[in-house]
DNA sequence: TAAATATATGCAGAGAAAGATATATATTGA
DNA sequence: TCAATATATATCTTTCTCTGCATATATTTA
């Protein structure tokens, strides 16, 4: 059937139609982040940000690597990131948060 | 705030994250159509058409001009039009269902 | 003019899904 | 042990989706 098609992108678009999500992921372009990272940036308790985190990894959106203490996560799909750039404009510089406790940010 | 960005964003992603609006939208970017074309299509009611088309209306991604007894849609944004071509593929060549009396179909 | 057709719109109700928040526990590494 | 993270659960609220039905309007055709 040519539903699923539709079905399969429409999965997609949900994914992308949460403004934390996206904002994550626009943070996610600039540079690869830790969850405590995401935190500051969005203001958002841990537990929410880690299962935001999960639902984008479920959908293949993101991936993550450990190192160390901290579990970075970083883009998976190109298309994605593309779509991010025709939408949301060119990568900013990574933001900087003064509560961020990461290697970036403490650096 | 930044957060607008993002909530207009994930805005635009809401209107494409459903199926029957793919479907219409995959359809209109074929070819301008009827609202009894995109009834054939989609095998759903003319109520139920016409409120999604009013909802994609209200979001400016599809404009409607009358002829006579029809009201044809297109697509209006381009970027949209790329995002489908992304996503969904190249346009394939209009539906032709037997059972829509619309000019393109009955002639 | 009367009837048929195409479309738009509104409303109401039911069910499903999503979102936010809080909390508790487990794991792992420094 | 402490800090960072993952995961699970529960609840509450809000939003979406679908359906059905009724109605209004404009246009075309008989």
């Amino acid at each position: 059937m040519n539903t699923k098609k539709f079905q399969k992108t429409a999965d997609l678009f949900q994914m992308l139609s949460h403004p934390v999500r996206l904002q994550m992921m626009d943070e996610l372009r600039k540079r690869e982040a830790c969850v405590c990272h995401l935190q500051a940036v969005t203001g958002r308790p841990q537990a929410y940000i880690s299962q935001q985190l999960r639902i984008l990894r479920d959908a293949d959106l993101v991936v993550d690597e450990k190192d160390g203490q901290n579990v970075f996560y970083h883009l998976r799909s190109e298309a994605v990131r593309m779509l991010l750039q025709e939408l949301l404009g060119d990568a900013d510089v990574p933001s900087h948060p003064k509560d961020c406790t990461c290697p970036f940010c403490s650096s």
